[in-house]
DNA sequence: TATGAATGAGCCTTCATTCAT
DNA sequence: AATGAATGAAGGCTCATTCAT
């Protein structure tokens, strides 16, 4: 059995050799122009080797977004469920969301920054669920701080999806533009701090 | 002399057109689906004629963003030379911001969320200067808004990069991601709105 | 304007060169065993030149058949301007068929024995409309006999179909398998002949 | 060596098992439709396995028709064995030659309306044969319809041969064309009877 | 015997680009 | 200045086939 372990092993292992290629050239180059050829290339394979452990390319992509977002969605899960006072939660959860993308840029701007075509729609609703649910940790964990008193903000709503721009914000541009468009750029942790300073303020942090 | 005035009238005229042409393709399109010949066909000339204006598809590309952030910038110098009372010089430029990527979402990505910096190829160089000319203008007019007083943001370099960063995630949100992601998504003057308040907020606006 | 007319000329020669190399390639390899790329490579031409003539490669089936019709009916048709007596209008008319298929062996394989695979079918409604017609010049000519009593055949349309299909049997044997499957073959004259012969002995000729 | 037979046995299953699930796939979708991969699945091996069975494909194939064919000739010979009187025995062997056709459809196209014999592969010489052996069948029926003076044909060589071109003829209009060019299509079975009376009347069918 | 993994060739098509006119 | 003809490269994808296990 050892024998069929270590095949499962290894065919794992070219998924995800696969999916990293293809996410890292992804996002250098956008889904257009990202060729089949270009991401077997990558990994020496066959161009059609992919076409053995995804459909097509459409749920290539899928398949790298479908991935980083399972890994998000368990972080978030697992500070839920660690019990934190309110404003612990939410700040833990926010400096997750961003780490997360920072750690992931790839498929973070898979993701979030590229435009995903319209042709590969259909093969994104799984994807978009997953995207859904993250959210969802964070309009929770501002809800719940509303309810305790520590935001004094009235339409969490409307605030859940600023602050989501927001970190959104913070995290493509450390991902890609830190520096480059000639802005003196302070120190990272320097800007991550004031953002969520800033949208504390904005909630109407209470003490 | 009037012969060669007007050809060269004539030649310029041939080039905006081409230009205006190419830049409706790609907005309803995407750079991507966008071909010479189509851009050809939409003005009834031959494609090999683009090649008289533009040297590539590159050029042509580059000229279409230089184009949109010339007016931007237009635009952002008019504000500026308005003398307008800092704090609604700093809002109407951000609003300015906020709009102009609203309405050239291809531009604008191409110029803030592009491929890696090496990537960028050699004929963007002048459409990235644009760029940071927009982005010297917002830092401007902070520091002009905590000389007044009005801000009293303690390290303004940092509050410059951070309202940048939450501008951009305000815009490329609307224009990537609005509504796609599943969230329930708020009207998008109410979020322009509260994204703003949050920023003044966070500069600790005096008054 | 000599120089237009060898440019319209010439551009006409190369559609026919594909036009005839296609047709030769299509019936010895079947439709899906002839690439753009084979026909290109036999013409010696790039494979995107042939896109520049024929849309797809449904449309150059399409248009081989088309072509090979257009000369079918126009023959037909002189043949039913002659206004010769019925029986020798009937005798001309099916000669004529004969002959045009051994005459265009390719294009007649095309259409009337290929199975016309059915991803085609939107294009060739034209050619169906141009095949029907033929047959109506067959069905015609045979109602003119049976009016003038010359054929006392009872059933005319069941005749025209029934006539049409020994034809396309002469036809096609003789294009295609002329002795190869090792029966003894006579002469091309005599099985011509001879097959006429059943047909107007079948439809009951008088005299 | 019961052990080597039940192997022998069981090979023989398999192989017999991927013909006739190919066989059908055949029919359904036309040869060039087929994949090995697809015959696989039918049967719920792996693709590779069939290799073990049968050389390539175009074995495979050949495989197929010869089956086919064997069949068509098992036929003709126990109608031949049968010692009907010669006319019967006649119309039943050319009925059944043109059941097989419309029962067989691909394979009657293979062997009978081929890619010009060149092409044809080294792996049909055998079915080839086969086909062969079935036209000999009726040369021998007419021929014993002469000596028994049912028919007053002159030149039986040249009639046997004129009178597989109309069975020919009739066959595979129906297999490929019936309708398809917008002909009114009478019923089968009445324009077989009448090509077939058509046939009689030529042979000079004694009473 | 049977298989899963892998591949290379090939397919239709689009496109940026060149070049002679 | 403008064009039409032509091309080569590339792209997504399928498939027959091989081979180690």
């Amino acid at each position: 059995m050892g024998i069929a372990e270590r095949r499962a092993r290894e065919k794992d292992e070219l998924r995800q050799k696969i999916l990293s290629a293809a996410s890292e050239l992804f996002v250098e180059n956008g889904f257009d122009n990202v060729s089949m050829r270009k991401v077997a290339d990558k990994i020496e394979y066959a161009a059609s080797t992919i076409y053995l452990y995804f459909k097509n390319k459409n749920e290539l992509v899928a398949g790298i977004c479908a991935d980083a977002f399972g890994a998000l969605n368990d972080r978030l899960e697992e500070i839920e469920g660690q019990q934190l006072p309110p404003l612990e939660a939410f700040l833990a959860g926010v400096r997750c969301y961003i780490e997360f993308g920072l750690e992931h840029p790839h498929q973070y701007r898979l993701v979030f920054s590229n435009p995903v075509p319209e042709q590969v729609a259909e093969e994104f609703r799984e994807v978009n669920t997953l995207g859904l649910q993250a959210l969802e940790h964070l309009a929770r964990s501002i809800e719940r701080c509303r309810q305790a008193g520590v935001f004094t903000t009235t339409d969490p709503e409307v605030d859940a999806y600023v602050i989501w721009m927001i970190l959104h914000g913070v995290t493509s541009v450390i991902i890609s533009d830190h520096g480059r468009h000639g802005m003196p750029c302070p120190s990272q942790e320097a800007i991550i701090d004031r953002a969520l300073e800033m949208v504390l303020h904005g909630c109407g942090l209470t003490r």
